[in-house]
DNA sequence: TGGACATATCTGTCAATGCGTATATTATGA
DNA sequence: TCATAATATACGCATTGACAGATATGTCCA
């Protein structure tokens, strides 16, 4: 671990993830930005519902949001100290193979490529790869 | 991660690992087999919240128990798949840094070396080393 | 300025969790 | 079998978190 980082709690961090819902989020908002109108149409879950867990994760710092016009884009936001980081990391690493997360990714692959078949997504802009993730 | 293990939704790891208590409880059963009068010894917490807090980790599949006589004594289980082995490396990699678990290590290490200081001690079972870790 | 749209927050309800106290369970030993 | 010790569970209460539905906020555009 590196000795620079101050340590953290990671209690906060837990309660954060311990959540489907907010595992999901993470995983599609995971190496890109995301609209949330994109999050709302992938889960096929509420709009509040969606938003109350995007402000819970942005209180724990997971992730950060960015306002575009009428659109809030969300990302990942990196913990500053290394344990939090693994975690993370650990989770990630996890929805490699987790069915559902992967259908969630191929999901949302399918909405960027043809964001036209979904009646919500007209006109909203496409998330934005950081890396060479899937998406 | 290990291509052998079954994936696993880790929301419910996350919950068990969600509460400070349960955190503690996790870090001085690391690398050795602890008997439960210690634990509350050292967390100088009630015996049913010890024992609650154990039992929500038992269920969870983090810690396993070993009946010796009246004494139960508590160790750590190894998550059967990779990612939430490292979730949990990670947990404990982060005590390392964090001066209350430091400060509960030297406190059962104390009880270890003079459980006479201890009235709640007398006759109990001590701690057994897995490892090299200081106990 | 007044919609319309995207998103956030509030409200009430319900389930889950944490805690202290009391009590049950399991094992030991007389 | 009874008393005692160590631990676990049950109960009642307070807090937190999840949810649906209603409403507020912020932005764009006419």
């Amino acid at each position: 671990m590196n000795s620079r980082t101050k340590p953290a709690d990671l209690a906060p961090l837990f309660r954060a993830l311990a959540d489907r819902t907010r595992l999901r989020l993470l995983n599609l908002i995971a190496g890109r930005e995301v609209c949330v109108c994109y999050l709302v149409e992938i889960l096929r879950q509420s709009q509040p519902k969606i938003s109350r867990h995007l402000a819970y994760l942005r209180k724990a710092g997971v992730v950060a949001a960015r306002r575009e016009g009428k659109w809030m884009h969300y990302r990942m936001e990196r913990p500053r100290d290394a344990a939090s980081a693994l975690v993370l990391d650990a989770a990630l690493e996890s929805f490699k193979l987790d069915r559902e997360m992967q259908s969630d990714l191929a999901c949302l692959s399918r909405a960027c490529c043809r964001p036209d078949r979904f009646v919500s997504l007209q006109g909203a802009p496409a998330p934005i790869r950081f890396d060479s993730t899937a998406a």
